[in-house]
DNA sequence: AAAAAAATAGAACAAAAGTTTCTTTTTGGG
DNA sequence: CCCAAAAAGAAACTTTTGTTCTATTTTTTT
């Protein structure tokens, strides 16, 4: 292997860990500061390197704007999570939010997801249990035979939903659990459709 | 609502949307330019209150350096996606990995995770089905009773540890399939501990 | 309506940052 | 060991970019 290319490696490398840590890419002199090079004309000419294989992508007229074109490297697209869910306001007003989380985007794409910790162990048998977080997205309606999160007595439920009419049916995924049925009068909602769950263990 | 604030918050975002879109943050005239400001002193009035707000952290000296300090956001731990498991080479070596995945770093943090696709329903009973992805960390040995990723004749499986010596017992958690017992002979090995799982619906 | 505060503009400036051209040193294969 | 190619350096140059200072307009408050 022939020296440059091992220094090109750690010049893209450094790169990489610049923008993740900082959030935004190094400056030529900086780059060149890292790796000792006396001249910034020998970063320029690693700089061009990358270019060249497509590595990193440089915006012409900008300074400091360039970026990590690694197509391996998959973008995030940031969740809010939601803590209290409560049913007068609008449920992503910015107080019930408790933070943003970035989630895989060839994963989970859009712009209308949540996510929600879930409470109980009435999901267990579709695999989500008491802690896990669910990535909703968000909907006023639902098919019947989807998981959905249904705001209920003021307290959001993660079931699968049976029926809509007359009454609300939602079915809890375990087996010593009794189906939930409300009442229109009840005024139940459907917050969303559960499109995916995370669980730590 | 003052004027202000309202231009401020869209100046916030904008800012945002522009680093999530392009890799750096937006220069002042930039800025300007998307809000019809016609001098770079506005912009820059905005840019101290939010600086004053403690909501964007700016590195003088540097320029089109500033990052969003939104606490709420978290912060992205790229974890990458191991394709084939190739018994002989490391298995992180670079033919292996399939993609980085970006995970809330809140939730799973530490530079020797790697994510798996988990194939066959031996783990149900613990949430993780068929087409689940498993956040692994990595390491050569595990604790008895931990969900582990071990390489038994050249395949990667997801079992509870039960025994590790005189033999290696899997343990998979569906009662409809026997334990797994592998001798010492046989040089089965521990690719890594499972710590995290994330299902799509 | 008047006064105070907030928001915007203009222009000039200094520093940072990418590029270029030419030269020199170091490597690596024959 | 020699020579071409690769890697590194020096210095000057052009733009971009953030800052500053002062003046003006618009909003808000009293």
């Amino acid at each position: 292997m022939k020296k440059g290319d091992i220094r090109l490696e750690e010049v893209y490398n450094y790169i990489k860990q610049f923008i993740d840590d900082n959030g935004f890419p190094p400056s030529v002199r900086e780059i060149g500061e890292q790796f000792s090079m006396k001249s910034t004309s020998t970063v320029h000419y690693y700089l061009e390197k990358l270019r060249n294989k497509g590595l990193i992508s440089q915006n012409t007229s900008r300074r400091r704007a360039f970026t990590v074109t690694n197509k391996s490297r998959g973008r995030a697209n940031f969740v809010p999570m939601i803590g209290t869910v409560s049913a007068g306001k609008g449920m992503l007003a910015t107080e019930n939010i408790e933070g943003e989380f970035p989630l895989p985007q060839d994963m989970f794409n859009g712009s209308d997801l949540f996510i929600l910790c879930v409470e109980g162990d009435s999901m267990t048998e579709v695999g989500i249990s008491d802690g896990d977080y669910v990535i909703v997205h968000s909907q006023s309606s639902a098919e019947i035979g989807e998981i959905v999160v249904a705001l209920w007595q003021d307290k959001a439920t993660v079931k699968r939903l049976r029926a809509t009419s007359p009454n609300l049916v939602l079915h809890p995924e375990n087996s010593s659990m009794e189906d939930i049925v409300i009442e229109p009068s009840d005024e139940p909602s459907i917050l969303g459709k559960v499109v995916g769950c995370i669980k730590k263990f």
